[in-house]
DNA sequence: GATGAATGAGAATTCATTCAT
DNA sequence: TATGAATGAATTCTCATTCAT
C-alpha cells in the first residue's frame, strides 16, 4: 500500500528530459519547440509530457536543476581558506553561466525567480549565505547586501553582451565591497 | 515636384500604432499579437503591418522611439548646473523606465542593442557622453567607463524585481563613483 | 445630353496600366499583386482599380488587348502571297508569344478562352479564319479544321517547356496537313 | 532494432489526405486552401501539415502519386499484343485524366516537370518507354520523337476545353503518325 | 479623376497539449 | 510507461477592394 517507487527506466528518461531540454534552451532560447526537446532526449514528446505536463514546468525544472548545481558550487566553496575571493569566484561563475548564449537569462525569466528563490525551499540561498556572511566577516564584502541581492545582481549582468560583461562584473564587484 | 509629403492621416496612424505598441509591449511583453496591438490602436491588423512590414520592424520602432526620449531627457539634464548628479539621475531614470514590467528590457533584447547605439546614427550615445564627460570632469564617476558600459548596466538592472531595483541601483552606482 | 466624352489623361491612364500589366503578368505571372501592377504604371492603385473594377477584369482586359493585337497579325499576313506559309507563320508566332515565360497562358487560361473567341465579338477569329481557308484553299491544311481548333492548339503548345516547343509545334503542324 | 514502421493509424490518415488532396485540387484547382483539403479529408489541418510540411509538399505529392498510377497503367499496356494501339490508348487516356476540369494541369505545371520525369527516379519514363519502342517497331508511331516530348504534348492537349479535345488529339496523333 | 491609406477576410504554418496504439 | 500521431487555436503576413483626402 506504500506509493509505487518510480520505474528505473522512468527516472532515467526524466534526467534525459531535463539534460537534453538545459543544453537546447542554452544553445537556443526557451522558446525552441517541445519536440525538437524530446528529440534532442532521445524519446517521444509524450514521455516529456509526462514528466513535465506543461513547458512551463519543464522550464522551471531546468532551472530549478541549474540552482541546485549552483548551490552545489557554493557548498564546496564554503570549504575555502580564502573566504573573501570564494564569493567573487562564485559570483563570476553565476553570472557566467547564467548568461550562455543570452538564453539563460531567458529561463531565469520565464521561470518565477522569487518562488525558486524562497529559501525555504532552497539549498542555494543557504550555501550562499554562508559564502556571504564569510566574505563580511573577512571584511571583503558590504555587510548591508543580502543572498537575493546579489543573486539578482548576477542574473542581471549576465544579460549583459559578453564583450562587455567582465567590465561590468568588476564595476559591480567594486560597488559590493565595503564603501569609505 | 518635391517629394510628396506623407498624409496627415497616415503620419497620426503610425503614432497611434507606436503609441499602443509601447503600451502594450510594456505592460504584456513583446509576444502580444499584433493583432492586439491594432485594436488597442483601434485601427486594422493592415494598417499596422503598412506602417510596420513585419513584427520585427514594429518592435524596433518602438524601441527606438523609447531611445530617443531618453536622448532628449540627457539633452535637457546637460543643461544642468550640477554635472554630478545630473547623470544619476538620468541613469536612474533609463533603470526605472526601461524596467516596465519586465517587458522594456525584452523589446531591448529583441532588437539590436548594439547596432541602436551606433553613435553615427543615434542621438543618445552623444547626448549622454555629454551627461558623461561633464560628471567625470566634476569627479563624480569614475574615468574608465564607457557609455555603452552604462547603457549595458542600465539595462541589466532593468531586469530586477522593482523590489530590489533601489537597492541594486545604489549599489552599482557606489561602483560607479571614482575608486580608493 | 450625350454620354460625355472620356478625358484624355483618363485614357492615357488606361493604356498605360494595361501595358504596365501585360509586361507584369508576363513576367511573373498573373499572381503578382495589383498593387505591383499599379507601381509599375506609375499610377495609384485607385487608379487602376477605376479603370478595372476588379482584378479579374483587368487580367481579361489584357487577354483581349492581346488577342487584338493577333488579329492585327493575321490581317496583315492575309495580304501575303503564299496563303499556305502565312498560316504556318501565324501560328508559330500565336504559340510562341502565348509561351511568355509560362505565364500568358496562364492569363490565357483565367479569362474566359470561349466567351473571348465568340466570333460575333472579335476580330481574331474572322482575321484566322481568312487565314485559314486560303490555306485550305491552297491544300496546306486540312479540311476538316476549326479557327477554334487552331487557336486551342496553339494555347496547348505555349505550355510545353521553351526547349520542346519548336519541335512539337513540328509535329502538331504534321497533324495540321492533309492527311493521306 | 529495425526501423520502426510507420503506424497504421498515420498511414491510413496520409493516404486518405492524399485522396481528398487529389479530389479537391482536381475539381477546383490547387488554389484551395490547406484547410478545404483536410476538411475533405476529415482530419484536422496540423494533420495535413504533419504529412506535408508544406502545400507545395502537398501539391507534389499529389502529382507523383498521379504518375505512378499512370506508369502502372502503361506497365500494364505493355503487355498488350497490339503495341500500335496500346500507345494511343495510353497517351489519350493520359489526356483526359490530366484534364479534370482544367486543374491537373495546374498541378503539373506547379511541380516541377522535368524533376518528375528524369529517368533515374521515377518509372513512368521506363514504362512508357517500353510502350513507345514497341509502337515504334510495329510502324505504328513516328521514330524520331521522345518519351519528354509525348508526355509534354499530353500534358499540352489536356489544358484544352473538354469539348474540343477529342478533335485536337485525332490532329496530334496524325502529327505523331510516320509522316510520309 | 487620381491618390494611396485603411480595411479585414483569408492563407500558410507552428506548437502546446491530448490520446489512441 | 512510452510513443508519436492528431488536434486546432493562434500568429504573422498578404492582397483585393473601398473610401477619405
Amino acid at each position: 500500500m506504500t506509493a509505487r517507487a518510480p520505474r528505473a527506466d522512468a527516472l532515467r528518461n526524466r534526467s534525459r528530459v531535463l539534460a537534453a531540454a538545459e543544453q537546447v534552451f542554452v544553445a537556443r532560447g526557451t522558446s525552441v519547440s517541445t519536440e525538437e526537446v524530446a528529440r534532442a532526449a532521445g524519446v517521444g514528446i509524450g514521455t516529456v509530457f509526462r514528466h513535465f505536463p506543461t513547458k512551463a514546468t519543464l522550464i522551471e525544472a531546468v532551472f530549478r536543476e541549474r540552482l541546485r548545481r549552483f548551490a552545489e558550487e557554493a557548498d564546496r566553496l564554503v570549504e575555502s581558506d580564502d573566504p573573501g575571493s570564494a564569493i567573487w569566484t562564485f559570483l563570476s561563475r553565476v553570472a557566467e553561466v547564467a548568461a550562455g548564449k543570452q538564453a539563460w537569462a531567458d529561463a531565469f525569466t520565464a521561470a518565477d525567480l522569487h518562488e525558486a528563490l524562497t529559501p525555504a525551499r532552497e539549498q542555494l540561498p543557504r550555501a550562499l549565505g554562508s559564502l556571504l556572511v564569510r566574505a563580511q566577516a573577512a571584511g571583503a564584502i558590504r555587510l548591508d547586501v543580502t543572498v537575493a541581492e546579489l543573486v539578482a545582481l548576477m542574473l542581471a549582468v549576465a544579460r549583459v553582451p559578453d564583450d562587455l560583461r567582465p567590465r561590468l562584473l568588476a564595476i559591480v564587484f567594486d560597488g559590493l565591497r565595503p564603501q569609505p
